[in-house]
DNA sequence: GGCAGATACATCGTATTACATGGTATGATG
DNA sequence: CATCATACCATGTAATACGATGTATCTGCC
């Protein structure tokens, strides 16, 4: 019971910002599908379900933030390329200010309670 | 409708982060619900609608995170004081390590894209 | 004493989200 | 052909924030 909740908040407390993450990864490269999963582990320990992505993926192409190509891969199976549209690139850089901004202040709440431990 | 996706995103981004950042301003002193909120706009410009808080106080007490107790006010309307129980501020420190952790992720992935532009 | 107004707490309905699960298609391997 | 791994996709569920609305209490005013 309390581990759920406590596996219920560290979920909660992601909600939201996968997208920014999503197109944050692609802000300097073409990516497929699940090599933005490992990319997102990999480099900031962020664990995304295959179940998540595609979603989020069909969203933002939706909204011409990203768009798409099949591409034919040497080692097998067929991959789906992802890139940012310049739509897409005003609006990373929009939401990344925006987010910045937030994180700071989350900073600032916790600072004094982090502070009070060691 | 762009503007709507713009609006959705911002209150995406704090989602999930409500209840630490209530259990944080709590951290100090005792404060009734209606407070909580005006501490949160004014120290955090954090604005938290009055739908929103007293579920999650409720939720919190549910969780024996908070306990409360009603108070008269010499300026009229009785309050409900909230404070954090033990478990409480365990569970604060607990979760605000976390959140430590995720947010110098985040920043770390928008870093290199918002030095890009100046 | 009655009545408006402010304060404070509470509830209900809605839209949106992440994610688990299961499924489909492709190509390599023996 | 059968099997396996890779990659993408669709459906259903539980949980969330929040707008709208309602209720109770006390003050101030005439």
């Amino acid at each position: 019971m309390a581990q759920d909740a406590d596996d219920n908040w560290e979920r909660q407390v992601r909600k939201g910002w996968l997208e920014l993450a999503i197109l944050a990864s692609l802000w300097s490269e073409r990516l497929y599908g699940l090599d933005i999963l490992r990319r997102l582990e990999a480099d900031s320990d962020l664990i995304v379900a295959e179940g998540t992505i595609y979603p989020i993926l069909n969203r933002l192409k939706r909204d011409r933030l990203v768009d798409s190509k099949w591409v034919e891969s040497q080692a097998g199976h067929p991959r789906k390329y992802y890139w940012l549209t310049a739509a897409g690139r005003r609006r990373t850089i929009a939401m990344a200010r925006h987010a910045a901004g937030f994180l700071t202040r989350i900073q600032e709440l916790l600072a004094p309670l982090l502070a009070e431990e060691e």
